[in-house]
RNA sequence: GGCGCGGUAGCCAAGUGGUAAGGCGAAGGUCUGCAAAACCUUUAUCGGCGGUUCGAUUCCGCCCCGCGCCUCCA
């Protein structure tokens, strides 16, 4: 197997992967604020992360993998106040949104989901250690990080502080800060407000402080990786490491990833530009979660993606070819044995794929290892030359696949009936199918093709496709 | 302005100092009663200009273009 190598932003390099403790990785995640639903653009670094935590465990690490949910920020009060609800309430429906639409793209569960709000005493005492050290000042209530402090502040965003001056694109008015780059550890409670009552006074936690506070807390003082989309490079994982660092003395995190942006029309997709699309959007457009799911993991991640229907298009047929592949080797009879050249074969694919995937999570090379496997297979079975003992091997390699990609196993018309699309037109039951087919083939028998044609005609229409082997079998799939 | 990502066929996208993976699409074939699937063939000289080199898409320099971060943000 390949040395895995993984672009650390820290150094700006590809640097060999080596966790602290061999065999376990410990890794957090910056989740969603569940302040709306989550958009496309929002779920290519979620599924980014997907695919590093699953080739991690392909490749035998014991995981310990933490995400966030951020239920407490200014938005979040200022919309529940709207809505007369807690902040709990307010949240809980966008964060069920966010399990739904994880599960929908097959995006794995982190060994812990965690939520800010159930962390608030563990951010308080973050920062009384950082007030014991004097990395901290309060103002009006609100409690400030000290930058001035922190010799390393920059290091991750290679940030230069000289030349930033309080006022002119710094938003400082609200607050008395002694510099404008300083940030909020806690923040004072406006009148209305939800607040904490705490050690430290009433109010609540600055946006930086909870993933410091719970990556440490279950994670330990260092972290194996940190991963985020890039926008949050600067100044969130920055003010986390001042913060962490600042109080354990010790490195917050070895690797940070930062996945790059999705685009649409040129332009990152973001809500304050409202080019966006939620899933629900595109399944409504009838576009299916593998497909998707495809098209966001086959750009490698630290490429720009710009998304459109046209990519969708391509992802969805892409997938089709994989699925038709395992759907021939599950249906196919093949003479017994082994063709020597497949297996061969296979284990290239395997080596392949592996190779890609462990150079900085290389997607697009991965993939292209399993396209021209399919492609042997493909051909070695039009030839006659492959065995039944290739069909097991080539299918162990797709489940090796599936374990990183999953996008072979065809879930979609089932986990869009669980998001409440398509229940309305199940289409025909399969015994009805079957029954149409056998009418179908007794009809070729007599070579009364106009009814055979029309049979084909009615289930296509109904979403049903029909294939017709050499040997006279048929197999059928829904589109 | 600073920092970062990128500019490879119609579209998506790898990649290497010695004339460019893979996918989608398109065209033409094979197979087929038809169709689908599959297979075969065709479909690029790598943003521009210089330089280094026997040879550069790949190294160096300059330039042009797109995007992101520097303010909440995956």
């Amino acid at each position: 197997m390949a040395e895995i190598q993984l672009h650390n932003t820290l150094s700006g390099n590809l640097e060999p992967f080596v966790p602290q403790k061999p065999g376990e990785v410990r890794m957090y995640t910056c989740g969603p604020t569940v302040y709306d639903y989550a958009h496309i653009g929002n779920y290519r670094t979620f599924v980014f992360q997907d695919i590093l935590r699953r080739f991690l465990k392909l490749r035998g690490f014991q995981l310990q993998h933490v995400m966030n949910l951020t239920d407490v920020d200014d938005r979040i009060i200022a919309n529940a106040a709207a809505a007369g609800k807690n902040i709990r309430d307010y949240t809980e429906k966008f964060a069920q949104a966010f399990f739904d639409d994880c599960k929908t793209l097959s995006i794995e569960a982190p060994e812990h989901w965690i939520r800010a709000t159930d962390h608030i005493d563990d951010m308080v005492q973050l920062i009384e250690r950082l007030q014991k050290k004097t990395f901290t000042y309060a103002s009006e209530g609100s409690i400030y990080y000290r930058i001035a402090k922190f010799p390393n502040y920059g290091k991750l965003s290679k940030i230069d502080l000289t030349g930033i001056q309080a006022g002119a694109r710094v938003d400082n008015d609200r607050y008395e800060k002694e510099s404008a780059r300083d940030f909020a550890l806690w923040k004072a409670p406006k009148p209305g407000d939800h607040f904490w009552e705490t050690a430290i006074g009433p109010g609540r936690p600055g946006w930086h402080i909870e993933c410091s506070a719970m990556a440490m807390k279950y994670l330990g003082e260092t972290l194996d990786i940190h991963t985020g989309g890039i926008d949050l490079a600067f100044p969130h994982h920055e003010n986390e490491i001042a913060q962490s660092e600042a109080a354990t003395g010790k490195p917050f995190a070895r690797y940070w990833l930062h996945a790059e942006h999705l685009l649409f029309e040129g332009e990152k997709m973001s809500k304050s530009l409202g080019n966006f699309f939620t899933l629900r959007d595109l399944f409504a457009k009838g576009y299916k979660p593998a497909a998707l799911r495809f098209a966001l993991a086959s750009v490698p991640y630290r490429k720009q993606l710009n998304f459109t229907f046209d990519g969708l298009t391509q992802a969805t047929n892409s997938v089709e070819r994989l699925r038709n592949l395992a759907d021939r080797l599950q249906q196919g009879n093949f003479p017994a044995g082994k063709q020597s050249g497949m297996i061969e074969r296979i284990s290239k694919a395997h080596e392949e794929f592996d190779t890609g995937l462990s150079d900085d999570l290389n997607t697009a090379r991965a993939l292209a290892a399993v396209f021209d496997l399919a492609r042997d297979a493909n051909t070695a079975m039009d030839k006659g030359e492959f065995r039944q003992g290739d069909v097991d091997a080539t299918q162990q390699f797709l489940v090796t696949f599936d374990k990183v990609f999953a996008v072979i196993e065809d879930n979609d018309a089932q986990k869009l009936r669980a998001l409440g699309y398509g229940s309305a037109d199940a289409g025909p039951s399969d015994a009805e199918i079957e029954k149409l087919i056998a009418e179908r083939i007794a009809a070729k028998k007599k070579r009364d093709f106009p009814t055979a044609d029309s049979i084909r005609k009615e289930l296509a229409d109904r979403g049903i496709i029909l294939e017709d082997a050499k040997d006279g079998s048929v197999r059928w799939k829904r589109k």
